[in-house]
RNA sequence: CGGGCCGUAGUGUAGCGGUAGCACGAGUCCUUCGGGAGGAUUUAGCCCGAGUUCGAAUCUCGGCGGCCCGACCA
């Protein structure tokens, strides 16, 4: 991708207004562009990283056998009174034309339940497990901190269907340890921390936190083994006893809630008569959990989490592009070979091309973008047949000829 | 939804009752070119409404909008 053609400016100054630093970085470098509070669109740059995302998540969804569908956003409000969450809050109400009343989605367990009652008769049909990637819309009282809590968000959410409550159990297990791998994947350290059910279930459910001084959540953790409570909940104090090792080793920390796994037992189910038959013929009602995961909100975390002061600094699984070659004077011909080598590599590149623009401004221009490997070409490199190849989150940079550039940023 | 701060060219700001200015951006031309270059020239603005006043960007009230704190956060 040439720069010149790449729909997408970095900003001189910083946006007014903003304190959040992932929310700074976002919007100066051009990644998102808000349009209303809480509601951005998502510029090339930005789309990226949210389709790399989004691309992790899928693997390793369908690693989990799970299979992806895509349910509307448009929802009818017979199916939220059918849960009675016509007139919950953060539901957006629309009309159509012929008066009908509509609610945006914020879940989607209304659809889906009576989706999946259409198709689980039998206990062959169990277990079942469908996700999908889409836009939910929350009428949040408070949009803060850029992607870190909007209106409208992309979020992945997971449901799973099982004979009985062991079979579920094993199966929560198995989306917190996917779960850990998806984060892992994008460079972020999370913390399974066990949160409140809310309205769902008695039971504890597991968030996945971001610990940073920035997030909205409080996070009381044991640092001698793997306790970790949402404030919500816990009977922990900072310094004090750990209720599970008994040491003094409980920290508390803000947290990004980037994930939640919940158990939801027989919680929608029951109410909407969601059954199977069981081997002899006995009518059994279904076990459901649900997984989400903020894709759009990983955006802001990684921004929020991996950057420094000159801009952003992103993982490789999580970077616009691949290498971001920067041409300066005198290195149009070793460009453009690097260019088209990099492209025939299968390798994306973002290629700054730009004309009548600074040495200083696009160097300033890469830092502030991010993306995790910078090659720059000019009249130096090309006189020593070389590149100079640096990782964005590093000081040194090496010069490496056009094959051996290949190996370090594949 | 309570509280606070704030709305001036595309962006960032100055003006604090009397002719709206500066920088960046954008356009044109010349010179530059390894860390947001220099000169010349052009472009573009007071959130909306009411009130006070001879006169309002400026004061008052209302609305709308933004950020932050709190409440809320399936």
């Amino acid at each position: 991708m040439k720069q010149s053609r790449f729909f997408a400016k970095t900003l001189k100054e910083w946006p007014k207004d903003e304190e959040s630093s992932s929310a700074r970085f976002l919007l100066r470098a051009g990644f998102i562009d808000k349009n209303s509070s809480g509601v951005y669109t998502f510029l090339p740059l930005g789309l990226r990283v949210l389709e790399k995302t989004n691309k992790v998540i899928r693997e390793e969804m369908n690693a989990l056998g799970a299979t992806e569908i895509l349910m509307p956003a448009l929802i009818s409000k017979k199916y939220w009174q059918a849960t009675d969450r016509w007139d919950v809050d953060v539901l957006y109400k629309v009309k159509d034309s012929s008066g009908q009343d509509y609610g945006l989605a914020f879940t989607h367990e209304e659809v889906l339940t009576p989706l999946v009652k259409k198709f689980i008769s039998s206990w062959r049909d169990l277990p079942l497990a469908l996700y999908q990637i889409q836009t939910k819309f929350r009428d949040e009282p408070r949009a803060r901190a850029g992607l870190l809590r909007t209106k409208e968000f992309v979020m992945k959410d997971l449901y799973s269907f099982h004979a009985d409550f062991d079979d579920l159990e094993n199966y929560y297990w198995r989306v917190a340890d996917a779960y850990k791998k998806i984060f892992k994947r994008f460079g972020l350290t999370t913390k399974m921390v066990e949160a409140s059910g809310g309205d769902f279930t008695d039971e504890y459910t597991h968030e996945f936190q971001v610990l940073t001084p920035s997030g909205e959540d409080e996070v009381f953790y044991c640092t001698s083994c793997d306790f970790a409570q949402n404030k919500e909940i816990t009977k922990a104090k900072e310094g004090g006893k750990c209720p599970k090792c008994g040491k003094n080793k409980i920290k508390k920390e803000n947290g990004i809630e980037v994930g939640n796994i919940f158990k939801l037992g027989m919680r929608f189910s029951e109410t909407a008569d969601l059954s199977y038959k069981d081997k002899s013929g006995r009518k059994n009602i279904v076990v459901t959990g649900s997984y989400g995961i903020g894709s759009s909100r990983i955006v802001g975390a990684l921004a929020e989490v991996s950057h420094d002061d000159k801009g952003l600094i992103w993982p490789a699984e999580s970077s616009p592009f691949k290498v971001h070659l920067i041409e300066l004077e005198g290195g149009r011909e070793q460009a453009l070979k690097i260019y088209e080598t990099l492209q025939d590599a299968g390798i994306e590149v973002l290629y700054d091309d730009r004309e009548e623009v600074s040495a200083g401004e696009k160097l300033t221009d890469a830092d502030l973008i991010g993306i995790t490997w910078r090659a720059v070409a000019s009249s130096r490199t090309a006189s020593q047949n070389k590149i100079e190849l640096k990782a964005r989150g590093d000081d040194k940079s090496i010069m490496v000829s056009l094959k051996e550039i290949l190996n370090h940023v594949k």
